[in-house]
DNA sequence: AAGTCGGGGGA
DNA sequence: TCCCCAGACTT
């Protein structure tokens, strides 16, 4: 068995990209560095199809860096309008400014130089280098933290700070493997991977250049990873259950209804407060509520809330002469537990020798 | 570390 | 409806 190594993926990804990757984009012809920039900007967090008409209408009204600093704000806005996320066109209009008055109308071929302007960050940065000048750097995108934590079998929201600390390196480890003068086709050929086989939903393993050694394939998680995001904070919700003895030591479980939470298992009478199981008790049972003993209060999550159940024992006690073990309300005695449908905390709880 | 910014597309 | 998308920036 083989692990995911660092050694083929992008040999494998760039023979890939020559034969299928994307070669018709419009800021690939040209690709200079003003319009790799453009896109790279329009691009965030923002889908190619999206990005296609907006980029057009933007480089005819602005063709070049100077054009565009020399623009007016209101001018600028315009052309940006209906594309979303406007703090990009305005960090974009100041760091073509700023390209004017610092780095001789251009942008400049320097990490940091370029990681200084406003809107470009670390992965757009390298993005804007490796795609205008063939230089060394790794990118860490959306796609990019998807494929790397399928093929390496990384567990952790990607947006985890240690997470994409692990992603960038393994990004790095990867683009030291590209043959120079090829750095601009492998970025491109990682986000083409990502948007057209390695999808998030449904990817196309078997058509896919590295699934060899794809760890998320070999283990079965490529529908796991990456790992979602963490939601919000479950809803609260409070219940009380009955745990009834008769005088042979046996226990009254209830069948669930065919549909909702625990759909025809068997569980222990439920009700939503306390008042409520007081009132079926007093239907249901002979005996004394009052003496209920509490039970070990049970916290149980479902995938839509919480649930906080309060169980209360009762020995000795009866069904009513007017109500009869039936198929929805039975008699068990423990040592028939076993064969019967139970969810996993009630299970747990009678399991205990409650 | 969490919140904010936005419109579009797919499940 | 919810989640995600070629992220960066602020609090």
């Amino acid at each position: 068995m083989k692990a995911a190594t660092t050694d083929t993926f992008a040999h494998r990804l760039l023979a890939w990209f020559d034969v299928s990757g994307r070669h018709d984009l419009p800021w690939q012809h040209p690709r200079t560095p003003y319009r790799v920039w453009l896109s790279e900007i329009m691009l965030q967090q923002t889908q190619v199809a999206t990005v296609i008409p907006y980029f057009q209408r933007f480089v005819e009204r602005f063709p070049t860096l100077p054009d565009l600093a020399a623009a007016s704000t209101d001018d600028v806005m315009a052309h940006w309008a209906g594309l979303g996320y406007y703090a990009r066109a305005r960090n974009l209009h100041a760091a073509a400014k700023a390209c004017v008055a610092h780095h001789g109308g251009e942008l400049p071929r320097d990490f940091d130089a370029l990681h200084a302007l406003p809107g470009i960050g670390r992965s757009t940065a390298g993005a804007i280098l490796a795609q205008a000048w063939d230089d060394r750097f790794p990118i860490l995108d959306g796609n990019v933290k998807r494929v790397l934590t399928r093929y390496h079998g990384i567990g952790g929201w990607p947006g985890l700070p240690a997470v994409e600390k692990q992603l960038w390196a393994l990004a790095h480890a990867h683009v030291e493997h590209v043959p120079a003068g090829r750095l601009a086709d492998y970025t491109q050929a990682q986000m083409d991977f990502g948007a057209t086989l390695c999808t998030r939903a449904r990817p196309a393993c078997v058509l896919c250049p590295v699934n060899e050694d794809c760890v998320a394939r070999r283990e079965g998680l490529t529908e796991a990873l990456p790992t979602p995001k963490p939601g919000k904070p479950l809803p609260e919700r409070e219940a009380v259950a009955l745990l009834l003895e008769n005088t042979a030591g046996e226990l009254l479980l209830q069948r669930r209804p065919p549909t909702g939470i625990w759909a025809s298992l068997w569980t222990l009478p439920q009700a939503d407060t306390d008042a409520g199981m007081r009132d079926w008790f007093a239907q249901e049972i002979a005996g004394d509520y009052d003496n209920a003993e509490e039970l070990p209060l049970i916290v149980h999550t479902f995938s839509h809330y919480r649930l906080h159940l309060q169980p209360l024992r009762v020995r000795k006690v009866a069904l009513r002469d007017t109500v009869r073990d039936n198929d929805d309300l039975r008699w068990v005695a423990r040592t028939d537990l076993a064969t019967l449908g139970l969810p996993a905390p009630i299970r747990k709880l009678l399991g205990n020798g409650s």
